[in-house]
DNA sequence: AATTATAACTAACAGCATTAGTTTTATCAA
DNA sequence: TTGATAAAACTAATGCTGTTAGTTATAATT
């Protein structure tokens, strides 16, 4: 109840927090109010940990694209070509899905220049990379469709959370017929 | 410089207002307190207009929305089939690229369930339904294939405000070949 | 000409991020 | 074992935000 508690807290820990209050309340939700109010401690309190809002916005950015880099490359082990490509997209969805605070957060970053920002992204476009090497694309098409991989995958993604597909049609099945279309135009010239 | 000016403000000048905001310095510099000094007037003057924040955010994205809808409606006069989906295709990636704090806000209201909001949204949906009927899709395929258009379009858009795309590629060319392949995959072999 | 409705205003408040300065205590060196 | 240091909490205060309440001047209407 006093400065200085026996054990402190630790980084994690608050991000942790800070992303169980996006996912149970949204992003707008969580303020250094909020976020402190859940740790038990100041708001200012804070301020030890990270360097203000726009910090911490950035932390969870990273460690929310670090939850969905892991996510996926689970789901690519012991998988490839078509059946790789299908794995990872619907991990991708369903990482969304039921971590919509955390995913959003996942493009929140006040600069998505930010060399750490774009060094934990960049895995999650290696990883695309190596799955679509399988179709031996020539030059640069592999890059651009992996560029259409993370335009579907994100639209659909941002799409369904904001309520943008209104139509009662099974959502997993769109996925899997929009994926498949993409494979089979990338395929054939 | 008192109350009721001979001419009062009207809504449309307020979004107009609110929109060059946006654009200029994104959707979080859309507040209150720079929209009004922006129109000259005092924040409280803005709830004779509408009903709060919420309520701004709500009119901006259905003002955005319509704004879309006619410049991809435009780009759909007099052309059919590939030409006319690449066409609409390129119009909504120009728009979100010229005007981001218009689109951003497309997707910023408070409740996007909102009967409003998903109206106006229907107008776009049925565009692209409209579109793509050209392909004579059997079912649902249509329906599925007008979220992929959507997710492609929104995603890629998304991403490339946000910085995503990292990479020296040409984007004008990704966008082009990733809606070739998924015309190629969509229409029936 | 008198009334009414409108659209501005001022004043005030709560909640937010943030800064400055303080205090307690765990850790580490002498 | 003791003393110094640094860490991590704290309180207090500031300026910004959206918002509400109540006021006033004027355009429009009767």
């Amino acid at each position: 109840m006093s400065p200085r508690p026996k054990v402190a807290l630790e980084l994690i820990e608050i991000l942790d927090a800070a992303a169980e209050i996006a996912d149970q309340f949204g992003t707008q939700e969580v303020t250094l109010a909020n976020l402190a109010k859940k740790l038990g401690i100041r708001p200012p309190s804070l301020y030890n940990h990270f360097d203000g809002l726009g910090d911490l916005r950035k932390k969870m950015a990273i460690y929310g694209i670090e939850r969905l880099y892991e996510v996926l490359a689970q789901a690519a082990i012991g998988v490839a070509g078509d059946e790789a490509v299908m794995a990872i997209s619907k991990a991708y969805v369903h990482f969304a899905r039921e971590h919509p605070g955390i995913y959003e957060a996942t493009l929140m970053a006040p600069n998505m220049e930010d060399e750490e920002v774009q060094l934990t992204g960049s895995k999650i476009v290696d990883l695309t990379v190596r799955i679509l090497q399988a179709y031996r694309l020539e030059g640069e098409t592999a890059l651009h469709a992996v560029r259409g991989f993370r335009s579907i995958l994100h639209g659909f993604s941002s799409l369904e959370k904001s309520g943008g597909f209104k139509m009662a049609l099974n959502l997993d099945e769109s996925l899997e017929i929009i994926i498949k279309a993409f494979i089979n135009g990338i395929r054939k010239n």
